[in-house]
Order: structure tokens, then sequence, then C-alpha cells
DNA sequence: CCCCTTACCTACTTTGTCAATAGGTAAAAG
DNA sequence: CTTTTACCTATTGACAAAGTAGGTAAGGGG
């Protein structure tokens, strides 16, 4: 499993954002009804993304959250790397003190670093606009 | 992180073996040994492997274990779908009772499976034989 | 000034899986 | 009949993910 609930759920709210009329704060009460999120476990992930300056938090009556860019300059790269804390898919791909004592001679590593890439490419290259496009009705 | 250690032992394991001389049976202590790998946790490895018919086993004095095909045959795909149990990257994707039930308009699913063929295509278009020309010595 | 709504903070619990361990039984060779 | 090997069942320990609980601080409306 490389995506956790943690980022599947911020990329969810990141959409439920995007559909809002522009300039409309929405409390993180009404999200997690709509999304079905627990509102507690939302209320970090939500933190997190208010404080890397994702969205505009604003407190009190008619406040709540929302985006603070156009849609298109969100890449779902970005909002799973700040949630997920990194995208890596094995732990051979670390760097630093704590990277594979194997990593020299390693068969596997290799491959292990072509798939990082294709699939940060990936996310990288889908952005909040292209989520908005997608999926059969609502 | 989408592939464990058992995955990736199992991919080391099989990479082992394809080193070994034609028709030589390995004991499971010395590859252990090799690979720096938990012996009776390597047990467990080794068995789901042989009992899917990736490797030959034969119990006592010269036994081991051994390929049985040739190195162009195994996918890796189809080494880490048998050890990990599939490689689905999120829990989204499953199909069946325990399907989500936002699947119908969640415009975040068709990413997620995009990303599920992508890395199935990867896995599978890699074989063991791909494996051998890696890594730089030994 | 008080009350309500909202975001924000700290800590805890629960759950589950991964990784590894322990201690056996069964087969095959010498 | 002893050694070497594979095979089987159960248990442990560590850790993170997921969710819960109970607060504090900021801001608007009466």
């Amino acid at each position: 499993m490389i995506v956790s609930t943690k980022g599947r759920y911020a990329l969810r709210v990141m959409v439920s954002l995007a559909l809002a009329r522009d300039g409309e704060y929405i409390p993180l009460k009404q999200i997690a009804e709509e999304e079905q999120i627990s509102r507690k476990y939302l209320e970090a992930i939500m933190t997190t993304l208010s404080k890397a300056g994702f969205v505009d938090a604003v407190h009190g009556k008619g406040g709540g959250y929302r985006l603070n860019r156009p849609t298109r300059d969100y890449t779902v790269g970005s909002i799973l790397k700040l949630t997920e804390g990194g995208l890596a898919t094995v732990s051979c791909t670390t760097q630093g003190p704590s990277a594979c004592a194997r990593a020299t001679c390693c068969r596997t590593l290799p491959m292990w670093e072509r798939l990082d890439k294709m699939i940060d490419d990936f996310f990288e290259g889908i952005t909040l606009e292209d989520l908005l496009n997608e999926g059969q009705n609502g």
C-alpha cells in the first residue's frame, strides 16, 4: 500500500475545496460529513495542509478552509508528498546514513530507483484540475 | 511502502538461485548467510515459492532449492504478486464485496486505477534475466 | 462582554501488519 | 540411525496507521 488514508483523504478534500465557489470558506465539519471522514482525523490533515500554505484557514463563524491558488497549480505529487511524508516504494532507495549496505552491488536497487522515478513522474504530472474532470457524476 | 521485505527478499533469493550452476541445489542456510536474511524468516518465503512451483525443493544432504525454468520466464511481477499477495497501491481499487462505496463517483479512483496498471506493466516487463544484468559487481 | 463557531494543539488508544523467533515434524542421503 | 535438509504451527515484539478525546486560541455576532 503505497498511499495511506492520510494522503487519499487529503486529495479528496482538495478536490472538495476545488468545487466550492470562488473565495468561499468551507468549514471542516462540512467537508468531513460530505466525504464521510472522521472529523477529528481530518483535523490533523487540514492542519498539515494549512501550515504548508496549501490552503487558507480562517477562524470563527463563516470561516473554514479554501484553496489559495488555481487548481492547475496543485500537483497530486505535491499533496501526497506533504501528507504522506514522501512517496518512496521501498526502504532501499533512501539515501544518507540509513542507506542500505548492499546498495553498491544490489541487483534489484536500479529497478527500485526506476520505479520511484516513474511514480514520481506520474503524480507530478496530474493536477487538481485534471482530477476535477474525472469521475462520473457530482 | 509498496513492497515489503518479503517481496524484496524473495527477489534477491531468486537472483541468488539464478547465479548457481545449472541443476545445483542451494540449501536455505547458505542463501540466508549470503544474503544476510534471517534463516527462519526466509523459510516462510521459500516455502511460498516452492508451493507455487517457482522453485524445486529437495530434502536431505545435497538438497535445497533451485530454479526450474529459464530466468527469462520469471517476471518480477509474478514473484512480487506471489509473495506480497498482490501489488495494489491503495485499497480503493479492490473489487467485490469490500469495494469502496464511493467508487461510482470518486474523482480520484480513475487515477489509482491507472497507477495500478502502470506499476503492473512495469513489474511484468522485467524478468530475472534482466536483473542479472544489473548491479556493479559479484 | 458573553456566546458561538471555527481552527489549532497535545496526548492517548486501538488495531493491525510486518518482521522475526521458537520449537517442532517429515523426508532423504549416507 | 544420524545428519542434513525442507516443511509446519504458533507466538512474540515493534511499530505505524487510523481514529479518539479533551482541551486552547482566534474571530464574529448579539
